[in-house]
DNA sequence: TGTTAGCACTCTTTTATAACGAGTGCTAAA
DNA sequence: TTTAGCACTCGTTATAAAAGAGTGCTAACA
């Protein structure tokens, strides 16, 4: 186990490097007010966290730098829930100043504010529909040959496709056609929408309408992903400010995998709900290793939605990111539950 | 004026400097086949060349490489249109190989295979749906409070927002204010749907719907930007390949501005018709003072839609960048227009 | 008179060498 | 157990020299 003299100075040695970026010394830790030895006596204490794994040297003679392991073990049990200060609690608020509407803009907002307030990179993954209820299919036909198809969710989400009419079909048969789908589906969630549409409406369908299943298909299909949780970025480039991408292999392949949206999307995803750090190698791809990501959960009532996520240098101020995102997932939960609950 | 063999010389250059990004000597010059002078009379030529503005050297004892000046002269006079070659066809060709419907998925795709074509950035200012005209207008209530105005294009072309509803209001006058619109506002071009509103259709509307007007500016409020041509970018971490990009902070002054989007989208938006190239400084900004930025337009049938472009460092292919992007944006007009003509 | 060979000169790039300094590990004394 | 002291390591900086690519100019040549 570590003594306390041991973990003060691991405690100071991260601190330091997460601000200077610098390999940390004996001696310019022995110069600390809250440490008191000698830099011999340090000296010995760092020798001791290097061989349990929590520092690491550039080179042999350098001062110490965390290790990934060291930046775990600080995350987990050194991290103390700090306060944020006024400055950013402003900041975070005034997301939600003016009276935004729709969850996106809220989202996206929170993306800008957040890589502002960090000078890190933000990634958050709005708000997922999977599970919100139709409320409305429209059809609106362009002509005799294409068509939009348009869904509106009870959370005001639309998506639309076009589609191709079947040849020959008229007016009235598509009025009856999007009558049936409402009386049907409305409430249904959008994750059942494409079974249900065969199970229970098709039959009906049947009898009303004579092209019925060229339609029928064309539609299904167009509702077939409206999942789409998009990803919203803020301060993509803020990494190149940071003394560890000063190299631009790094920096070239850390953006293009950023870029590679599907990719984020499945990163970012996994994560369970509340707080979550994943520290260099700990996210499982090469780009990353010098990164960590550290997401939250936001939620509406008690549905899981989306994630907020912070994306820094492993030598991050997690205190602080991590205080940060707690705070804002709360804020948007509660703003995003309020905004659902009063329709 | 210059004579041929200057002009000879001066194309080899440019040619040889776009290649490699290194400066031009004479006498790796003179060992060119089509070049039969001595190192002597090339660099007499090229003294000659660099009085006129058309060669720089990086320092006193370097080899030549072309001014801005140069590149325009280089672009404007000597560049013959260029085959382009096989694969360069199939792989514009192959945007519009499977059936695509929307407009947007057609442009964004444009945007992913120009990037990879050149390994330049890409930029695509998608289509004006200013002068598209309103096909359908649609009004769903989410509840008591609030509601989705949607408008439908005649382009298949769908945008929506959300509202606040009047207190009170009952949903048959929701309908009858829906019906009423559509009526009067079919056909009529998006960007004059604002005044459109107030002139025509309020004096219609105060004669059958009671708590109109708080209804009407919300609906006129959530149509007044509808407008909304979208850039799509392809490629952006592209010019961190290039070795004049290999300074980062020039890397992160480009990317930020890349990044803003509504700076890029002026710069992409004010290029007239056809095609069109500014070298280095003509961008009018400094982030973009090493770069070109080349556009082309597209249209649907005659009018003017929107503006593809690439944004490369100065030293560009610019023989087939323009070839490619003239080929790019005849075949997306094309298609576009045969989209569009079929409805 | 236009072209070219030759040469001195310039400036960057590379290589070598030394000096510096921040930091370490170890030993021995307090 | 702590600390002062010291030899040693290694990256960084500074300096100098050598190499190399290229130029401009002069003078000879066709």
């Amino acid at each position: 186990m570590l003594s306390d003299r041991q973990l003060l100075i691991f405690q100071v040695i991260v601190d330091d490097f997460i601000r200077s970026a610098q390999p940390v010394g004996s001696r310019s830790l022995s110069k600390k007010e809250e440490i008191q030895f000698s830099s011999a006596t340090i000296r010995n204490e760092m020798a001791d966290l290097e061989e349990i794994g929590f520092l690491e040297k550039t080179h042999t003679s350098s001062g110490r730098i965390p290790s990934e392991k060291g930046y775990r073990f600080y995350v987990d049990h050194l991290l103390s829930p700090q306060q944020l200060d006024a400055k950013d609690v402003d900041s975070v608020r005034s997301i939600f100043a003016e009276r935004i509407f729709e969850m996106e803009k809220l989202v996206q907002k929170s993306a800008k504010i957040l890589s502002e307030l960090t000078n890190y990179t933000s990634i958050v993954l709005g708000p997922a529909v999977r599970e919100n209820r139709l409320k409305r299919i429209q059809i609106v036909p362009l002509n005799n040959e294409a068509a939009i198809a348009i869904i509106v969710t009870d959370t005001g989400y639309v998506e639309n496709k076009m589609f191709h009419l079947p040849p020959g079909i008229d007016t009235g048969d598509i009025e009856k056609f999007v009558n049936i789908l409402n009386e049907r589906l409305t409430g249904v969630p959008l994750e059942e929408l494409n079974s249900k549409i065969y199970k229970e409406v098709a039959l009906v369908l049947s009898q009303h309408i004579r092209s019925y299943d060229a339609m029928l298909s064309s539609i299904a299909d167009s509702l077939k992903l409206p999942v789409n949780e998009r990803l919203f970025f803020g301060g993509k480039t803020n990494m190149l400010s940071q003394p560890e991408f000063h190299d631009i292999v790094k920096v070239k392949n850390l953006l293009t995998m950023i870029e590679h949206e599907e990719d984020m999307y499945d990163i970012i995803r996994q994560n369970p709900s509340g707080i979550n750090v994943k520290i260099g190698k700990e996210n499982g791809v090469s780009a990353m290793e010098d990164c960590s990501l550290i997401t939250a959960t936001y939620s509406i009532a008690s549905e899981q939605l989306g994630t907020i996520a912070i994306l820094g240098p492993t030598r991050m101020e997690y205190s602080r990111v991590i205080s940060l995102l707690k705070f804002l997932s709360t804020d948007l939960s509660t703003a995003l539950t309020k905004l659902y609950q009063s329709k």
